[in-house]
DNA sequence: GTGAAAGCGCTAACAG
DNA sequence: CTGTTAGCGCTTTCAC
C-alpha cells in the first residue's frame, strides 16, 4: 500500500488548490476541462482515492448499503439468498456503493440492529429481504424517514406504506409452471403449498389457481399445505394424491415440497427457486432472476439517495421455468 | 432516529468534559469509577452512539473486515460460503466489527479490489476464503504489511508466508468417512476426487489413502477424477466401478461427486460438504463446523489487530461425519 | 474559474 | 483524574 495520498498532494502535485481537486472530482462542471484533466492525470498517477471517512463526515454519506444475512433457513433455498447478495453487491459496487452485512433474529433485533448501524456506520441506505404481514421493520424504517428499497413486496398494506421495492411475481411463476403441465396434457393439477397467510405462499397459489381457472378447469380439492421441507412436502402430498387419485401433476410452492410431493408418488412435478438440488436432480423449477432483482434494487436506491421523489415506486419481475425431466 | 447526539451532547448533560466522555468509553481505567457511571447513564438516555467515520478519522481503524462473496460456483457447494459468512458477520459483530463485501473475478482482480478498498472505507483487515496454489493475494497483502486471516491453509509454501489462518481438516474427514464404511464391512473402498494440485482435493484423497493404508488395505488403483459435478462424478464412478466390479463403496471429494457416484451404480458412498443437497437425498456426508472456523477468524483477526505477534498462528478444526442412508 | 477558511465528531497529547 | 488544544481529510461556504 502506498501510503496515504490526500488530496492536498494530487493538489500540490497538479499546481492547484486543494478545492480544485476536489471539484474537479466531484463537480465537473465547474473546473475548466484542462485543469480537470491535469487534475485527473494526476489522481491516477498517484494512486489517490478519496477517503471515505473524510467524505463522509463532511457530507453525510457513507456509500453503504445494509442488508441481513440469514443462516440459510431450510437449507435447501438458502442459495437464494446468496445468489441475491452477490448480485447485490456487484451492483452495488458498480453504482460506487458497499455492502455491509450484519445479522438480527427477528424485527426487533432488525430494528436495533438499525440503530446502532446508523449510529456507527451510518449506512445510506437498507435493503430487506423477506418482507411479511405486518412487518414492523418497515414502519419503524419509514417512521424514522430512512431510505431502503425491499426485495419483496409490502404484504399488508400499511396505511403510509408508500416505499419502493422490488419483487417477482410468484403468481406468474406458478401460472408458467401449471400452463406448462396443461400443455403436456395434464388435467388433473394440485398443488402443494404452505398455509395461507405469507403473503408469497397465497401469492404462488393465487398463479395456479387462476391459471386453471381460466383454462376453464376446477381446481378445488386439489390443494395440501405444509410447513416448508421435504419430509411434510411428501407428506402432503401423498394426502393429496390418495384423497384425488387421478391427480398426475403437482405444482409446489418450492423446491423442498416438489422434492417431497417427488417422492409421494408418479407425478409429474414443478418446484420453485430453481435451488441447486433442482438442477441435481432434474427438478422442473421456477427460476427467479436474482442478479436482475438485485440491480433493480440498486436503481431505486440510487434514484431515492439522488432525491428523486417519483423512486417511490416497485418492480415486479417475472420469473423463468426452467423444464427438466420431472414435468 | 433521534436525531445525532455528539460526544459533545452526553459532555453536556453528564457535566463533564468532551474527553472525558470518551476516556470513560474507551479508557475505563482512567476515570474514577463514579464519573464513568454518570457517563454511562447518560449514554444510555440519550442513545449515544459513537459515530464511525468520526473515530475512524482519528485513529486510522474502520471497525470493518472485508470479504468477497462469489457467485455459487458449482450451485451445490455454495450453501458452504454462505454458512461460513453468517457466522462471520455474526462473530465479528460480537467483538466489535462488521463485514463488508466485495466482488472480484479473479486474484489481479481482487488485488485491485484491495486497493480501491484500503483507499476508500478502509476495512482493518480481510478474510481470504478459498485460498489456492500460488495465491498472489497473500504475497500482495504480506508485502504491504496488511492484517488478514485465510479460511483455508497456504497450499504453496511462499518464502514469507507466515501468515495466520483457518482451516477444516479435510483428510480427517474423508479419514472418518472411510472409517465408517470399513466399520460396516466394506473392504474395496475407491475414491473419487479432483484431478491432482488443487490442495484441498490432495488432502481428501490423502485421508481416504492413509486410513485405508493404516487398515493394511491396498488402494492402489481405485480412484477416478473428475472436475467436480454431478455428470463428471456420475461417469469418473463408472468408470472406476466398471474396472473393478469388487468395488462396493466410494469415497467422494464433494457431494456433487457422491451424487453422481451414486446413480453409478449399488454402492455405498460419502460425500463432502453436508450440502443441502446431501440432507435432502439422505447422502452420509462430511460436515464442517463453519460457524466455529469463521468465530475463529474472528478471534485471530482481534488479537493481530491489538498487536499481538503471537497471533500468527493457525487452526485446524476437525470436521464431522453425518452418517445418512447412503452409507 | 480558483483559493482561503471553517468545521464535520472524534481522540492523542499534553497541561492542570 | 479532568480539561484544553489540535487536527485527521474532506467539502461547503464565501471571497477573489
Amino acid at each position: 500500500m502506498a501510503d496515504k495520498v490526500t488530496i492536498a498532494d494530487v493538489a500540490r502535485a497538479a499546481g492547484v488548490s486543494r478545492q480544485t481537486v476536489s471539484n474537479a472530482l466531484n463537480a465537473p462542471g465547474v473546473v475548466r476541462e484542462e485543469t480537470r484533466r491535469r487534475v485527473l492525470d494526476v489522481v491516477e498517477e498517484l494512486g489517490y482515492r478519496v477517503n471515505q471517512a473524510a467524505r463522509q463526515m463532511r457530507t453525510g454519506r457513507s456509500r453503504l448499503i445494509a442488508i441481513r444475512i440469514d443462516p440459510d433457513q431450510d437449507g435447501v433455498s438458502g442459495s437464494v439468498h446468496d445468489r441475491f447478495l452477490h448480485g447485490l453487491t456487484e451492483a452495488a459496487a458498480k453504482a460506487g456503493y458497499r455492502v455491509l452485512l450484519y445479522t438480527a433474529d427477528g424485527d426487533a433485533a432488525e430494528i436495533a440492529a438499525f440503530e446502532d448501524l446508523l449510529g456507527a456506520h451510518e449506512p445510506d441506505a437498507f435493503v430487506l429481504a423477506s418482507t411479511h404481514h405486518g412487518d414492523r421493520r418497515i414502519s419503524w424504517l419509514l417512521d424514522n424517514d430512512l431510505r431502503f428499497v425491499t426485495f419483496g413486496r409490502p404484504w399488508s398494506d400499511l396505511p403510509n406504506a408508500r416505499h419502493p421495492w422490488v419483487d417477482v411475481d410468484g403468481a406468474a411463476g406458478t401460472a408458467a409452471a401449471t400452463r406448462h403441465l396443461l400443455a403436456a396434457g395434464h388435467r388433473r393439477i394440485g398443488f402443494v403449498g404452505w398455509p395461507p397467510g405469507s403473503g408469497v405462499g397465497d401469492d404462488r397459489q393465487a398463479g395456479w389457481a387462476t391459471t386453471l381457472a381460466s383454462a376453464g378447469i376446477a381446481a378445488a380439492g386439489l390443494i395440501r399445505v405444509a410447513t416448508d421441507g421435504v419430509a411434510t412436502g411428501e407428506a402432503a402430498a401423498r394426502d393429496l394424491l390418495t384423497a384425488n387419485p387421478d391427480v398426475t401433476a403437482l405444482v409446489c410452492a418450492s423446491d423442498s415440497l416438489a422434492l417431497g410431493a417427488r417422492a409421494a408418488g408418479p407425478v409429474a412435478v414443478t418446484g420453485f427457486d430453481d435451488t441447486p438440488v433442482a438442477r441435481v436432480v432434474g427438478l422442473t423449477s421456477v427460476h427467479q432472476p436474482l442478479a436482475e432483482a438485485a440491480a433493480s434494487c440498486v436503481a431505486l436506491l440510487e434514484r431515492i439517495l439522488a432525491g428523486d421523489p417519483s423512486a417511490r415506486t416497485h418492480m415486479l419481475l417475472t420469473p423463468s421455468l426452467i423444464v427438466r425431466q420431472s414435468a
